[in-house]
DNA sequence: AGCCTTTGACCAGCG
DNA sequence: TCGCTGGTCAAAGGC
């Protein structure tokens, strides 16, 4: 995405609400709890994370089930909006939206590593004194497969006025956003995202939906007590965090 | 006008 | 010391 004016840019509503719903907690089967050495790293199987993650080419590597169910519920979603797919680009490598997570992130770098199959995008907080950052890295088919955070938020969550992420539940999110710390979706949240669709994309969207009309309230809930551990970098625990996400999530 | 992404170059750490 | 890799900078361009 060319970003220009928008972190990141005006994603159909209902999609976005697809892709940022499930950071509520609460929903699906109840995920086994992180494991705290993943504090500060959220770690990705799943497209997820942006509405442009969502497009043909990040879907191709879902399995056929997970086409079937996705798919028409995507459609579904961007009733009234039809073309919302359509109108994605097509570019892939920096496919992940920072701002769900309620703070204001700017892109300041990109690389590709391990051998090119793997570009990892450097995010940095746009607040003024904070340090914070960010590193996504992407799977070869454009999936996120690793969120890192590098330090802590020195300021409070942008307002939700301020938050710049589009669409039918971005006030949700702001919300959602303003309640829970940031790293905790990143970790927990992203993960249970992650593994739910797999469990039931019928349900997930059951929820996403219930989501969408119940609001702000299912989306209060969280807890804080993983927050002193979210913006530490634990980057000697990725090879094993990515292990065991790629156990759960085998890349495609 | 402001803020963003893109992208090549530069720099530092490591084997 | 050299080469590789990962992280950051900064100019250019777009919205």
């Amino acid at each position: 995405m060319d970003g220009g004016g928008g972190l990141w840019g005006a994603p159909p509503p209902a999609v976005e609400s697809l892709l940022d719903a499930p950071f509520s907690d609460g929903w699906l089967t109840p995920p086994p709890p992180p494991p705290p050495t993943l504090s500060g790293t959220a770690l990705f199987g799943y497209p997820q994370g942006s509405f442009e993650n969502f497009h043909e080419q990040d879907l191709a590597p879902l399995t056929a089930q997970e086409m079937l169910a996705l798919q028409p519920k995507i459609s579904i979603a961007n009733t009234g909006s039809t073309g919302a797919l359509q109108g994605l680009s097509t570019s892939s490598v920096t496919l992940d939206r920072p701002a769900a997570d309620g703070y204001n992130w700017r892109k300041y770098g990109q690389k590709v590593v391990k051998g090119g199959e793997c570009p990892k995008s450097y995010y940095k907080c746009t607040h003024m004194n904070c340090l914070v950052r960010k590193n996504v890295e992407h799977s070869a088919d454009g999936r996120i497969v690793q969120i890192i955070y590098r330090g802590q938020h020195t300021h409070e969550r942008p307002s939700k006025k301020r938050i710049k992420v589009c669409g039918g539940l971005s006030e949700h999110l702001a919300d959602f956003s303003g309640s829970v710390d940031t790293s905790i979706r990143s970790q927990s949240d992203y993960q249970d995202y992650c593994r739910n669709p797999i469990v039931s994309n019928d349900t997930m969207v059951g929820r996403l939906m219930e989501n969408m009309e119940d609001g702000d309230e299912q989306l209060a809930g969280s807890s804080d007590s993983q927050q002193e551990h979210d913006d530490e970098v634990r980057t000697d625990d990725r090879a094993a965090a990515d292990a065991s996400a790629n156990e759960r999530n085998p890349p495609a």
